[in-house]
DNA sequence: GCCGTTTTCGGCCCGACTGTTTTCAGTCG
């Protein structure tokens, strides 16, 4: 069983004891153990297996521990079980609209009898929220709005839930004597940021044969269907995976094919068309004979193409630059040399200066900028100017230590509403990496909004603006703000535009990366680690950039120490 | 429910904003 299925167990109990109004520091207790496992880097399964001692965990205590193994043994634990129960189905979900908690929620169950999102949506447009005591007009119009933007993204998970599936599928698969061969296509080959379900497509020499194999799978829940061409299921905790069978002499061109994006396709297949030619899954065609589909390449080749990276498959400019050959060579995670966000104890992380640059080191880096949170993120115990600084001392004291390794006394600082920055500029100027964001009064105009980043980001004093559109992914819409504006600012104030590489995050998103590049902006990469495992973030955020048309070059993180320190004086 | 320690239980990030009220509850970060 992967971590992430135990961890929604118990957000699940964190809900269900919440709806109940249970102790909050109960619920929060729930809470921060699936954080926990999520974060880890092991399995939990392979922890039990081997006699771990599940309570070093942190966050994972007697009693959480013993539902670990509870769930890993039944699939399930008494507890939630229990709560299950007594909780109205569909309350969980309800409160997961952005503007309903606990309290609404199980309010408009008791009195107007709504228990999923479709019926709440129903009670809004109805007004009937409205003749509750405590509702009105602006409430029913914000969770609306809230269900649009939990609805834009139903049915899809998180680029780096399908990883973990992904992972631990590969593992099977490739222990697979049946399967010739086997690569994942799809959404997820392009890196987007949600993704709908997987797609494999593989070879084999017994179809039936590779068939039982693949269905011995044990995280497979059930069979949607299967026949000699494919194979659907589902896996337990969600996603559906398509199998798809072909012969190695078309196995490029379903590649090209199942890799998309449709649109991309379409380009790509009216190419062929103008030569007559006819392009599918089995390959590129002339009449009956085959002239290519044995490798990706071999089909973009014939075409007079160079072989596109599947992060650029977007339909966004890639064709006529495959075909001009000018297609950029983008960045990889081999270049990264540093990560320039993370947070410690002296806020809200979870490790110590020490332990975030001692794992930095052991990831190969050769720096990392440290970038706890200001005073106004109150609940994150932000530093003030005193302690801004006196942190920026203990983060020198710890750098002085590593040799060839620097570790920037740094700063995420909050943009407040009026566009000032939350500590002083003469705090701010002692600092090696000032990172600014917002977190706080988001909901302000449009124009406002601009004008708020804008004189952030010309203060003189940052270097980088993060995470830009403060968008979580199917849970919090983007910033409404002009950002070719703001994008005009940071470049005119060599202020680089973050890609925050947050699973939820991923922001700046794949397109504005590219829109901005194009206009001449600069770029980080930030993990925005909260602890030492969130340094294993960074790889979504260089697919983003890579999405984004990103070069080595356009992005700080690839820089040596040297030229990070030149650059940085400038 | 976890953690730390004062080893057996008390404390647990808390302040601001929103929309509703007319002093505050709920939600959020």
């Amino acid at each position: 069983m992967e971590n992430a299925t135990i961890a929604e167990l118990f957000d699940e109990i964190a809900d269900l004891l919440e709806l109940r109004s249970d102790n909050p520091f109960r619920v929060r207790s729930y809470r921060s153990a699936a954080q926990s496992i999520r974060n880890l880097s092991d399995r939990l399964e392979d922890l039990e297996k081997e006699g771990r001692d599940l309570t070093a965990i942190s966050q994972i205590g007697a009693s959480t521990a013993e539902k670990i193994v509870e769930i890993l043994e039944t699939g399930t634990c008494k507890r939630v079980e229990d709560l299950r129960k007594k909780v109205p189905k569909g309350l969980p979900e309800v409160m997961r609209i952005p503007g309903v908690g606990p309290k609404k929620a199980m309010r408009i169950h008791d009195e107007l009898d709504v228990n999923t999102i479709e019926s709440l949506k129903r009670a809004c447009e109805d007004h009937k929220l409205r003749g509750l005591e405590g509702f009105g007009e602006k409430t029913e119009k914000n969770i609306l709005k809230g269900i649009a933007t939990v609805q834009s993204t139903a049915g899809r998970m998180h680029y780096h839930e399908a990883a973990d599936h992904l992972a631990a599928l590969k593992t099977y698969l490739d222990g697979l004597s049946a399967l010739n061969r086997w690569e994942v296509a799809g959404s997820f080959r392009r890196g987007q940021d949600t993704i709908g379900d997987l797609d494999i497509l593989v070879c084999a020499d017994d179809r039936q044969q590779a068939t039982e194999a693949m269905l011995d799978y044990d995280a497979i829940h059930d069979v949607i269907s299967r026949g000699p061409e494919r194979l659907s299921v589902r896996l337990a905790g969600g996603p559906q995976v398509d199998f798809r069978f072909f012969e190695p002499s078309a196995f490029g061109a379903a590649l090209v094919y199942f890799t998309g994006s449709k649109a991309h396709n379409i380009q790509v297949r009216r190419i062929a068309q103008d030569r007559d030619w006819k392009l599918n899954e089995y390959g590129l065609f002339s009449g009956d004979r085959r002239l290519a589909g044995k490798s990706e390449k071999a089909v973009y080749k014939r075409l007079d193409m160079k072989w596109v990276p599947p992060e650029l498959r977007e339909d966004r400019g890639e064709v006529e630059e495959a075909r001009a050959g000018h297609l950029p060579r983008l960045i990889q995670a081999g270049d990264i040399r540093g990560d320039l966000q993370c947070h410690t104890t002296a806020s809200d992380g979870k490790n110590s200066i020490e332990e975030m640059a001692e794992a930095a080191r052991q990831s190969g880096y050769d720096f990392l900028a440290i970038t706890d949170h200001s005073q106004r993120v109150t609940m994150a115990h932000g530093l003030n100017d005193e302690r801004a600084a006196r942190h920026a001392d203990a983060i020198r004291q710890v750098d002085s230590g590593l040799p060839r390794f620097w570790l920037l006394a740094g700063i995420e600082v909050d943009i407040l509403k009026s566009g000032r920055l939350d500590l002083k500029e003469q705090t701010l100027e002692q600092l090696d990496w000032v990172v600014a964001s917002i977190h706080y009064d988001r909901g302000m105009s449009r124009k406002k909004m601009t004008a708020r980043m804008i004189a952030a980001v010309s203060s003189g004093v940052v270097h980088c603006l993060g995470h830009p559109l403060g968008r979580i992914i199917g849970q919090r819409d983007p910033l409404d703000v002009d950002l070719d504006k703001v994008i005009e600012a940071c470049i005119a104030h060599n202020v680089r535009l973050e890609i925050n590489a947050q699973p939820d995050r991923l922001d700046l998103p794949d397109q504005q990366v590219q829109h901005a590049r194009e206009a001449g902006a600069k770029f980080t990469l930030g993990t925005d680690a909260h602890s030492v495992d969130g340094f294993r973030f960074m790889p979504f955020g260089v697919k983003v950039a890579r999405r984004g048309w990103l070069r080595k070059g356009d992005v700080l993180n690839t820089k040596s120490m040297t030229a990070l320190r030149k650059e940085l004086k400038k």
